[in-house]
DNA sequence: ATTGCTGCAAAACGTTTGCACCTAT
DNA sequence: ATAGGTGCAAACGTTTTGCAGCAAT
């Protein structure tokens, strides 16, 4: 057991619900902690077959549902058509991607913090969640890890 | 030909680059300006099928790509994994989906019209595009259209 | 004459589902 | 005992690809 205290949310998440408690979701949600990054439900199923874990994908996609409604993960999605998801510990943050390299940076500000609720109370919703997502290209291309592989596939 | 404009831009765009002129091209970019809303690129094929054009599926997704790169349309996600077009006329806009009806409000906000750009320059980024994702919930739930196909869904 | 584009069908991909067995309650 | 969960494989829906023929340059 990688975090107690997550565990214990899952835990009692699963016991408010008519969700059974089993070794299996407690499982996929050490593999969740221990990655680092986003990952699509698939990436952590191929990772913890790796890893000798007994799941089954439907289990995984299943149980990240699950870790999402209690918090502990949030969903992403990056333009791909890939549901990415992520540890939901650190606090909330936006992300840049980079059309160039593929790089994806979190930066937080302050400014759009309250922005969702504001625009909600004047349509007449409830703001749930947000997500904002800047499209850029990076100027300094020599201080890019990913330049030499983007290189490669460039045709000149 | 549905507008005069749209179908010039495409015919530079297309001439600049290496790309020919071909009239599948055009009934593709005329579907897509009749297309009132969001929709996805097989959502369009259907159309374009049931209207008895004759397209191949291939040639709707290549050419949406094109209608995007020469800015016409714009690429939209929802958090649905299906990658949703719009009309790209009018002005930037940006997005609120209601959790409970699914619904999407486009509303239009100053406030967050010049962030990407701040932040890109803070982080050493160009500024290409953003989307900004609002999940929220109804409150006035009797003024939803969705509401009674809702009610009948939910469970009691 | 080239070279890119088209249509078609099949493949690929992430995700969901159906089913028989199993297990937490 | 019984509902709910699991693993497996097959199905699903969207998107991409391979290929032979076609058409724009």
């Amino acid at each position: 057991m990688k975090n107690h205290q997550a565990a214990e949310i899952l835990r009692e998440f699963l016991k408010r619900g008519k969700n059974r408690i089993t070794p299996e979701r407690f499982d996929v949600l050490d593999a969740v902690l221990e990655y680092k990054g986003h990952f699509g439900a698939d990436d952590l199923y191929i990772l913890m077959k790796n890893q000798n874990f007994q799941v089954s994908r439907a289990t995984v996609y299943n149980t990240l549902e699950l870790l999402v409604q209690c918090d502990l993960i949030r969903k992403r999605n990056f333009g791909d058509n890939i549901t990415k998801y992520e540890n939901n510990f650190k606090k909330q943050h936006d992300h840049l991607i980079c059309l160039d390299c593929g790089r994806i940076v979190e930066f937080n500000s302050s400014k759009i913090k309250e922005f969702p609720s504001q625009i909600c109370q004047e349509l007449g919703f409830e703001a749930e969640n947000y997500s904002l997502n800047i499209y850029a290209k990076c100027k300094n291309i020599k201080g890019c890890k990913y330049y030499m592989q983007r290189k490669k596939n460039l045709t000149p």
